[in-house]
DNA sequence: CGAGCGATTGTAAGCGCTTACAATTTTGTC
DNA sequence: GACAAAATTGTAAGCGCTTACAATCGCTCG
């Protein structure tokens, strides 16, 4: 049912013949509200297709009924995806969401963070998609009274559902390690305008170890910076070809930067498995279509699961529970890109 | 300069002198103010670093500060190059922005434009990313108090920007016409969830007209629906080539539906442009990658232009200028997947 | 020099909700 | 059956802002 004007809890107070203060709470599911009560508010409520206003409820010191989602960019397929499930999840749990793309600005990073009271104000939760905060700003966002959830992060006391960087990283170099490879590169995304990226870091590590389990060591010249970009995986593919000629094997940190590195590749005349041995992380559509090998990553229930605990922790504030983390599970997808090394013997 | 309590109108009141509605005033630049109480307002507004409530604001009949925007899936590529430069054009404008995806699903499409008072209640303005609306929803949503600018959308009583989706399918067809080749199929994205989609189907009315110019028709087997997801187009061209048997060339109406078109070619060992000529729409960035031949449209362009244009509608309320429509270039972009027809002459 | 007028500023009444706290009803107990 | 405690409901005071409308100010004009 549905009024010209907008209905207020007063309307619906006079319709359901209890007062204002018995609605609102009725309306919460407040403690001390008896079941006939509840049940009157709830069929005027119905009735006059009752909706309070955010506004109203948030001025009084109730909640905006928003959460934020805050992520480094919207466009690339991971925090697409990411952000898609998530508002799914919001949405259905009533929660409007407000999107906050620090567009991979420090700046824009900054003054967000700058004035928690501000997004306080506006939302009631967050969900960080792959920030990375230093010690300073999780303390700030922890006692700014914003629930947080996180993925993609790690050590910080809310909630996060994220992968295990480190691990996937290591299937990816181990399979190329077990393909007899010793010359590797990485591309690596860990740097991004002056901050270093957490994932990529960890990412970083899982490589190394794998390497130092054969018994390798990482050459510098032989990690480069490529962001998290198709345009970036091509330039630092370029660069390496370049300045220090083509190792065997490549491990790209995600998916995308692989595309770049196959892009800068075919530009040369060269190809994958061919010249070089490829892998990612991700399993983005578009490697199935490629043949590239990866390490997949469940990227929508991340992103939803996230977004769940941001609405279980919502809906129970009072409760202090330990702040939980769950790794999903990342496979080794073999494809095209890989095979066995076939250059001369380890030196 | 910033306090540990959040400064409210009332301390700007008193730290410049002059009473809440007259610094109400000059915060929101209304006529009537004086020189030098707008100066002393500013002084002191940012002295203490104050933020107006949007909650309170709202609440009190002004704005609500933010905007949002609605688009049919967030995960598509065009979806999130749009929604993130958008983003990007409100946030500077100082909007929140609330992302809503409509997740290709006419039930939450209904939920979403059935109760506009409850949309007006939490944004100021809308942003509209090639949603299909039928007449009494264009009129609600017209008169409905919001402030509306979209992309991809035509004949809307409010400013759009967009490309001419039929001339860009008659480019593209035209390519392949003029390439000899006279038995070609379309992938359409013409409906989705028992709705018809506005854009597919002026793509597919160029697709026609180019096909009439050349004395063609178009035969109803060699139109298949397939949605606009790189699932939907291989999905569709398994079918074409189970049902009717290959054209020598194909249409797909977004490049992404073009790559599972190509997909399925490779899962039947056939290929582009070999067996079949393809061509898409967007260049997508992964079509440079395939030798997509397509036809480029700026995505981020659209998305920023609609988002300045709901920008300026938000801050000049009162004027009632006429809606403005602004069509941005297409170009044709030929690539590796078309080639001259080379088989038997037309019937 | 005072009326008259436009420009500026202030007063006060909400907007629709939450929440102390007070009032009332219900329940349980002896 | 009366009284205290517990459960339920109501009263009223804001939350921080906008906005009619009233008040004031500075001038011009007769």
């Amino acid at each position: 049912m549905v009024s010209a004007q907008r209905a207020t809890i007063q309307d619906v107070a006079v319709l359901s013949g209890l007062s204002i203060c018995t609605v609102s709470r009725a309306l919460r599911n407040l403690p001390n509200v008896s079941e006939r009560a509840h049940r009157k508010v709830a069929e005027a409520a119905e009735k006059l297709g009752y909706k309070a206003s955010s506004a109203a409820a948030r001025l009084a010191g109730g909640s905006t009924g928003s959460v934020a989602i805050i992520a480094p960019t919207a466009t690339a397929w991971f925090f697409a995806q990411a952000v898609e499930s998530a508002e799914e999840v919001f949405a259905d749990g009533g929660h409007d969401t407000v999107l906050l793309s620090l567009r991979n600005s420090a700046e824009v990073r900054n003054r967000v963070f700058a004035d928690l009271a501000a997004l306080r104000q506006r939302v009631d939760g967050v969900l960080l998609l792959n920030v990375d905060l230093d010690a300073d700003e999780i303390d700030a966002l922890a006692g700014s009274g914003l629930a947080v959830a996180s993925v993609g992060m790690t050590g910080v006391p809310w909630d996060n559902v994220g992968i295990d960087d480190e691990h996937a990283a290591w299937q990816a170099t181990s399979h190329l390690l077990e393909l007899g490879h010793w010359d590797l590169a990485v591309l690596s995304g860990r740097e991004l305008g002056g901050h270093s990226v957490r994932t990529s870091n960890n990412r970083l590590d899982g490589f190394s170890r794998a390497l130092a389990e054969h018994d390798l060591t990482v050459h510098p010249d032989l990690v480069v910076n490529a962001g998290s970009s198709i345009e970036g995986g091509r330039r630092a593919m370029t660069e390496l070809i370049a300045h220090r000629g083509l190792p065997t094997a490549l491990f790209a940190d995600c998916d995308e930067t692989a595309f770049g590195a196959l892009k800068a590749l075919r530009e040369h005349g060269l190809g994958a498995p061919k010249d070089v041995s490829v892998i990612g992380i991700d399993d983005h559509p578009m490697s199935w279509f490629l043949g590239l090998s990866t390490v997949a990553q469940p990227v929508a229930d991340q992103g939803a699961f996230a977004a769940n605990l941001l609405c279980e922790r919502l809906q129970n504030p009072e409760q202090d529970h330990l702040p939980t983390s769950h790794f999903l599970d990342t496979k080794l997808i073999e494809r095209k890109t890989t095979r066995r090394n076939r250059r001369t013997e380890k030196p």
